[in-house]
DNA sequence: ATCGTGACCTAAA
DNA sequence: GTTTAGGCCACGA
């Protein structure tokens, strides 16, 4: 688990000119999807609340979509909306992918929404404490 | 270098 | 209650 950037400065992309790729916001992002636990879901707000820039939770949907590229899994699909509505799922290998992933994880979804939503959602900074 | 886009969120009409 | 508009930052072309 390596330390998001919570509440760092203005740090350019490429602050770290020793490592070139240095993806630090997509890392950040990945890091804390890969740790919600099986059975929870977040969103992209609370994400980007965690890494400090909730004002601009796009680019946490931003990050999932380069989550393809990532080198371990991610569980993008316990990553939804603010409504608990699986808006990603169409970026999805297959529409139902992420349904099924969800629903295999133990959450129930019902007709693109999360059941007990607010019952399963994870929250980053609460769990993670900073 | 600029321009357009995006798996969102909040607030106002 | 719904619908509309604005904002935000990073990435690809």
């Amino acid at each position: 688990m390596p330390k998001p950037s919570s509440k760092l400065p203005k740090q350019p992309t490429n602050a770290v000119k020793s490592e070139p790729k240095t993806y630090t916001f997509f890392e950040d992002v990945w890091a804390v999807t890969r740790q919600i636990p099986k059975g929870r879901v977040t969103t992209y707000g609370a994400i980007a609340n965690y890494l400090g820039t909730k004002l601009s939770a796009r680019m946490v949907g931003w990050a999932m979509n380069a989550a393809h590229t990532a080198k371990p899994k991610i569980p993008a699909q316990r990553v939804v909306n603010r409504n608990g509505m699986l808006t990603g799922k169409m970026h999805f290998k297959t529409p139902t992918l992420m349904q099924e992933l969800l629903e295999k994880d133990g959450v129930a979804v019902e007709n693109d929404t999360v059941v007990e939503f607010k019952k399963l959602f994870w929250d980053p900074a609460l769990a993670l404490a900073i």
